[in-house]
DNA sequence: TGATGTGAAAATTTTCACAGCG
DNA sequence: CGCTGTGAAAATTTTCACATCA
């Protein structure tokens, strides 16, 4: 077993939420033409604390040089590998209503190896149509792209109501990671991951900060 | 100064990110006619355990009857009140490309009184065009929009290189809340709070937590 | 009786501070 | 010398388990 395989199984969940951060400011360093960087300037690039930084780095390994800091494109080759974005990672978004569109059209997936290999949705009438330059397949597509393409990140985009359904026949398939941008909490088995991103849930948390600091200023008053 | 009011200082952030989960599912169940909930209830539509539903509720005040459970409506009402949704919160989005026109036409942000009431963008070219049926405004108008208008939440749709400058314009204008689209670390000052949101964060966790599983699998093999 | 609300315990996450090494 | 890597401490979050009260 390599390094980064034996580390990767104890990395805490706090951790491996802000590699990706760490992936991003080294990414554009890399790009600045910087070589080397201290746990500081990195840290500061990604908006945590130094300790932080070299907290969350031992968990992947000892990648650093003491008193000179990290090598830029060999720490983001380990980090890289660390989150698993050696390999590709076929997505299908399914839902192509206006956020399913959106996301077809946007170009986030195509950074860092998630490549969209297919734009499904439940109703007929909308099978078929062409959104972003892809076919409109139906559901029933699935189990042929988990098999045959590898499909591996499920999107889902329905409205809430059809999340759940969605979700079954994703999990059905074969399918083992889920981002979920309905309004709703999924039920899936065990060895499933699913992630959910809410706008509405984000606006509401700004709000309370919003609210609570007016509060603070009629007090303060 | 009201029991919500106080009670609202001390709310743990964990708990706060919690509470529009708890929404979404109190406005379920007073749709499907629900009047009274349990907490084992609502723990399970919301994706949390009991214990930590009551916790984090407890912060709020003591809206529950023991022996019975929650009244819905009543329990809805004591929430939005902690999440400043009782006044309505102006939105702008700023950045008219692929991903700021989808949310122009997205209407996620009409729920719970998120009104977007202006669309900018800093090309000159862009100025002047309809999206969404409104008109796209230059940088220079969100003083106005901030005074005259109470633009209280800027949305960050630009690419990463333009973010930070529309983040400084937001804030010197008076802008106290951003949800941050773009992927990078915005400075901001003290008081001003800034959520993130990015695609490809979420996918690199997934891809993590994928590729995990296959090792794991590989070994017990 | 039965579900809430809550202290106390456990687990997790973050910060501190400095030993250790290039 | 300077910065990493890391034990230990502090803070935060979650779970437990039961006293409490309608």
């Amino acid at each position: 077993m390599s390094t980064a395989a034996a580390a990767r199984r104890d990395v805490p969940d706090a951790a491996v939420a802000r590699l990706p951060g760490y992936l991003r400011a080294l990414t554009a360093l890399a790009a600045a033409g910087t070589a080397s960087v201290s746990s500081e300037e990195l840290a500061a690039g990604a908006g945590v604390s130094s300790a932080m930084l070299r907290k969350d780095l031992s968990h992947l390994g000892s990648y650093g040089v003491r008193g000179v800091g990290y090598d830029v494109e060999h720490l983001a080759s380990e980090i890289a590998a660390a989150l698993g974005l050696t390999q590709d990672w076929p997505v299908a978004i399914v839902g192509m209503g206006n956020l399913g569109r959106a996301l077809a059209a946007y170009r986030g997936f195509a950074e860092r190896g998630f490549r969209v290999i297919a734009l499904l949705d439940h109703d007929e009438r909308i099978v078929g149509e062409e959104v972003a330059g892809c076919p409109v397949r139906p559901m029933s597509a699935l189990p042929e792209l988990v098999h045959e393409q590898g499909l591996a990140i499920g999107v889902i985009a329905t409205p809430p109501d059809g999340a759940q359904v969605a979700c079954d026949l994703l999990v059905e398939a074969g399918v083992r990671s889920v981002l979920n941008f309905a309004s709703v909490v999924l039920t899936v088995p065990d060895d499933v991951t699913v992630r959910r991103v809410d706008l509405s849930t984000e606006l509401q948390i700004l709000a309370f900060h919003g609210h609570r600091s007016a509060v603070a200023e009629a007090v303060a008053r």
